[in-house]
DNA sequence: TAGTATCTTTTACACGCGTAAAAATAAGCG
DNA sequence: CGCTTATTTTTACGCGTGTAAAAGATACTA
């Protein structure tokens, strides 16, 4: 009738179009998975129908009886952060790439939606998982569970003590911590530290990575007590009064501040001009200087510009996907884990 | 062997779980769709063999020969942006607690992956799905299938021009807009606007908004000629140099600029700031003022921090939700789609 | 042209579970 | 204790597709 707008012909099933089309459907079937499998001239009968008919192939049915899902899963601790998203857009990026879907759930921040994430992964068996845990209040068992039964690769985040044989992408903290302190100490007064609430394994790496850097440059590394009470994940808030609190008692005005990451930095920064640290004194000489980690997209936006070091997310989105690709070819676990950490680059911009 | 970390006993069926245990295939099936569908002897025997069994459904099993599959979609138009990520973990707790599973797609601007995304809902045969569209250049013929198809509510933005029977979620942008206005009005010098690339519903209705109660106020409207080129996603970094142009001109220096985002607000402050339009003065007597819209969580964390109007998120998310399962219930589809926007509150912080 | 190797399609069965209908069991009642 | 009714379990079938094995078609050789 319309000549736009037609509404093409409702197929259901692979049956009633193979039928329609005047084919057996296991012909079909390999055509959906590989169009070269099947011959020129049934191709071409195929094509042409596809033309004049709506069909779309049942997920479940397509999955359920097939030793490939095609599907990667992963699992993240939450969404509320550009950097967990930016990694998860190049998952997703590279996945696509070599024609896996991607299947996200995130936990939340909860122990148990994180369980509930690992079980939906071993529910709809996917054929492996990248996992960003959620740290320390992870729930260790059903990660455990998790491995035993499907390839996965921890992203971001991992634990130290256990997993050995699981892979690992992430930042070397080890490099970009010192980077980030080589700079500061060379530029000026020698950092202090400002840790993250102790979450995940980054936290404590960081501290160490900035420790010991302390004594290799021969300053005495100085850390910033945390406040009681837990944090939760809203680090920019948390940060914020935290160094409200310091700065109000004079406490480390005049010091350059290391943060373990850009969130904390933001905070920090806020809390520095709401005290004036930056615009005092009429030329380029602010009293305190804060430097932080990761590169977050909204770092450059603040201000004063956010000084810090640039994680590789494109780069470890793209190695988690290659380590799990990995697996699932070869199929054989190591005994240990391969571990691809990324070197940072530094981000010199105003606030340090 | 050891009494810690003692490996359950692996069954892979709900046939083999039904054998060991004692009982037939069905009743277990049952148990686990309502445990109260099954006799209380029978609920004891299972609820105790699980306790030392390690057993996932299948997941595409069980979703296959349902009449409702328990899944909710959702299409998202990108993930880097911290309102999309806050309406999405909103959505996810409310589905969750009408024991829903979310399926979250990402289109990553793209209109080819959102077509993809709308695919694969209809493939795993949704029950409803809810649609953050990525705006104009969305693939509007997809949309339409989709809708054919299954329960689609629109969230956030959504297309004035057709769809007029699809439910839609979002905010009450002639109420938000008239809100920052009139304060920005009162309490100084009337707002000139900075629109955000025309990209979805909001971009038009907040343009309109404005200059609808700028008539209503008596004060003539003025919108800032947008640069040339295709924007992109990236609002901070456009805002920033599109204003960083005009403030080195010496254009609008000394104005009150109402940003259509507080993602762009948080741009067109970073331009302000080079600028040094804050602190110009010794006093509190910024040459000009900047105000946005949403309430992004780092608003607060920017210097000066953003007077903006907040968007309700989580009741957005519990909206949508809401939308969602009275069209899975109830099935009939009026021919004019429920509209439910939620208006806004005012953030006075300090950039305005 | 018969015979063999190769490529393509079809037949037949499987996947793991939901669910209606049939069978079995339990409960209530005179 | 026999009969009826309510409850629970089991039998039997189906969902839409993948895939191995059988059948068929085609090409190539002698």
């Amino acid at each position: 009738m319309h000549p736009v707008n037609t509404k093409k012909k409702k197929i259901r099933t692979m049956e009633e179009l193979a039928s329609t089309i005047g084919i057996s459907r296991p012909t079909l079937s390999r055509y959906f998975q590989d169009p070269e499998s099947v011959s020129l001239s049934s191709r071409n009968r195929i094509e042409a129908a596809l033309e004049k008919v709506d069909y779309v192939p049942n997920f479940f049915a397509t999955k359920m009886n097939r030793k490939s899902t095609g599907l990667i899963g992963v699992i993240v601790p939450y969404l509320n952060d550009l950097f967990i998203t930016k990694l998860l857009e190049s998952i997703e990026e590279f996945a696509l790439k070599s024609d896996y879907m991607v299947i996200t759930q995130s936990a939340h921040g909860d122990p148990e939606l994180e369980a509930r994430a690992v079980q939906n992964m071993m529910s709809m068996s996917a054929d492996g998982v990248i996992v960003a845990p959620i740290g320390q209040a992870s729930s260790l068992e059903s990660i455990e569970r998790l491995k035993d039964e499907l390839p996965i690769v921890f992203v971001d985040s991992r634990f130290p003590d256990n997993f050995h044989d699981v892979d690992y992408i992430g930042t070397n903290n080890k490099q970009s911590i010192a980077l980030i302190v080589d700079y500061l100490h060379r530029s000026g007064d020698s950092p202090i530290f400002l840790g993250m609430p102790p979450m995940n394994s980054n936290s404590l790496e960081r501290e160490l990575a900035y420790t010991s850097r302390a004594h290799e440059l021969g300053f005495k590394p100085e850390i910033i007590p945390v406040g009681v009470g837990t944090p939760g994940w809203e680090f920019e808030e948390y940060a914020c009064q935290l160094m409200d609190d310091h700065f109000s008692k004079g406490a480390y005005i005049d010091r350059t501040i290391l943060c373990a990451n850009d969130r904390l930095a933001i905070g920090a920064i806020r809390a520095a001009n709401r005290h004036k640290l930056f615009s005092h004194g009429s030329g380029d000489n602010p009293l305190c200087r804060i430097a932080g980690h990761d590169d977050h997209p909204l770092s450059a936006f603040v201000s004063p510009a956010l000084t810090t070091v640039s994680q590789n997310t494109t780069g470890m989105g793209k190695a988690a996907v290659e380590q799990i690709l990995n697996q699932i070819v070869h199929g054989k676990r190591e005994d240990q884990g391969r571990l691809r950490t990324f070197d940072a680059e530094l981000k010199v911009r105003e606030s340090a």
